[in-house]
DNA sequence: TTGTATGCGTTATCAG
DNA sequence: CTGATAACGCATACAA
């Protein structure tokens, strides 16, 4: 007996054909349409030879893998790994699974990963895109690719869901803008990525940037951007997102006097912290199924046309930031 | 022209057969025994043509997909996910590449990922298992697929890293015990799970639990926890993982009199907590370094003996901690 | 109701 | 050096 038996084996035991004990493993209507004796013993048969279907043959052979890639810009954010989650369950109910990939914020990486997945067999890509445009996108992937694009707007591609981020940025600024904030520092992320250049251009027009620093958004950069910043004393600190503010907070060393910290999205534990924080939430239920929704009617040939779903942000403010705001 | 041409059509196109093509494409050894001429034209034809192997097609003739899979128990967890970003990018530099999936520390998804996956082709795994035996993984699993158990140990399988659940849990407890904790409060995660039941054995020969709560690890149980433990002022509270411990402090409403928290694994931003924290951290750039080691050599065939990596931790307290030991 | 034959895109064997 | 041709495991149009 073959560790691994196939159709064939199962046909020899049988004394059937393949396309019989195909149909019959196949269920529903094709496998009603084989005799309930014959069914039963090809049935049986399969189970007892612990047969399991090579779903490479069978992809090769129908053209669908029931497979979608998430390919997130960094998976160690929770602000995407939240998303990870409830995007894979989502498409579970919908018969699909999720393979996760990153690109850990390297372009090159995500280069691969483009061109690899769709070779390796997927049916529909959702994609934090790092820097790419719409053509040089269009030229890589696959011309009909069900595509989804996830915290991005990018011209053009209609499957899209992501953040006003002009809403979520101003939102932020009044925020600290009533509680007298008026010079700024400023840490943001690569500008190439639109998120962070966006958030910084909206910062920059509303108030005064006495200090600035940009790299990638991790801890690191944060920590740099600290002791850059120190001295200036700035009424509060952007950070345009929430490892880049991680980072920053976690340089502080004194807390004698501590600025008020602006930042996208969420900081564990921010509630106990001893510095105010104000943060700009984006809607992860609502993108992860946003996402969902534009993926589907795609995987199912619907030739719905689908509009971008653009969501708004929420204010949050943590209880160092609420007193000292209620005893100024 | 086929949007995705095969090597038929570069055949055809090239007055050549799949094979020569096949030949030329391959590189190497192989193609080197093509006349110059043909594999010139024959390269140009594939460039030109924006030829694209389909791996699913290899993969089902060569039976390798040089892909490994990782199973996670929990992707929002920053514990898996740095372990996630190492770990591909480990494999990468060896040509295989990753894919993520998140069993969400639901058993029936952990077993339809076991199931599904070596199905779908993959030459390696790497799990977290949630509640498995051996044997029962040995009958999901195809008999030799390369595998490698993560963060917990499995009487039987020599390719396992873990951490030493017993020194981590006893370095916590003595750091804790020179504090001067007697009677604790336990907060734990399923006891279905190794490390969650480990961890809560030792601590509870170590102390007196006044108290305990356990449930899924996550935050709501720690919160639940919380309420349930108000008011029994013990002298520490233990959390047997991270979430479990950021839970219960984001529960806390006044830090008055804040309890001693013992956490395994990183709380974010920590150090500036105003309440005593105690972690112990297991080392996680040697979790995933040594998932790689023991997993190579299998996809290499290399019949090495592999016997388990066991990791030490590390205790790291925060500043409200040490300053109340100073002050002690 | 069931079997035969063909193809999915590659690689590998065997001739020539 | 190169070309037929047979697998890989499965699904399916076409016969019977």
């Amino acid at each position: 007996m073959p560790p691994t038996p196939t159709l064939i084996d199962i046909a020899r035991e049988t004394n059937t054909s393949v396309s019989t004990v195909s149909r019959v493993l196949a269920g529903g209507a094709v496998a009603e349409r084989i005799s309930p004796e014959t069914r039963g013993r090809v049935l049986k048969a399969a189970k007892q030879m612990g047969y399991r279907p090579n779903l490479l043959a069978r992809s090769l052979r129908t053209r669908k893998t029931h497979t979608v890639a998430l390919l997130v810009s960094d998976i160690s954010n929770p602000f995407f790994s939240r998303i990870a989650n409830l995007v894979e369950q989502a498409l579970h109910r919908e018969g699909y699974s999720l393979v996760l990939c990153n690109s850990g914020e390297d372009p090159e990486l995500e280069d691969e990963y483009l061109n690899l997945l769709p070779r390796k067999g997927i049916d529909g890509l959702i994609l934090v895109p790092l820097v790419r445009g719409k053509k040089s996108l269009a030229d890589t992937l696959p011309k009909n690719l069900p595509l989804v694009i996830l915290d991005r707007p990018i011209p053009g591609i209609g499957a899209t869901v992501f953040t006003d981020q002009e809403q979520a940025a101003h939102a932020l600024c009044d925020t600290l803008s009533r509680d007298g904030a008026k010079r700024v520092a400023l840490v943001s992320g690569p500008h190439s990525i639109y998120t962070h250049r966006r958030r910084a251009e909206i910062i920059s027009e509303r108030f005064e940037v006495i200090a600035r620093h940009e790299g990638p958004a991790s801890f690191d950069t944060g920590r740099q951007a600290f002791v850059k910043i120190l001295g200036q004393s700035p009424d509060a600190v952007i950070c345009t997102n929430n490892f880049l503010a991680m980072g920053f907070i976690e340089a502080i060393e004194s807390i004698d006097r501590p600025p008020v910290i602006g930042v996208f999205d969420e900081i564990p534990l921010m509630h106990l912290l001893p510095l105010p924080i104000v943060c700009s939430m984006q809607d992860i239920p609502m993108l992860a199924e946003g996402c969902v929704r534009q993926l589907m009617p795609q995987l199912n040939g619907e030739p719905k046309k689908l509009d971008p779903i653009v969501l708004q942000s929420r204010v949050v403010t943590n209880r160092a930031f609420q007193s000292r705001h209620n005893a100024a």
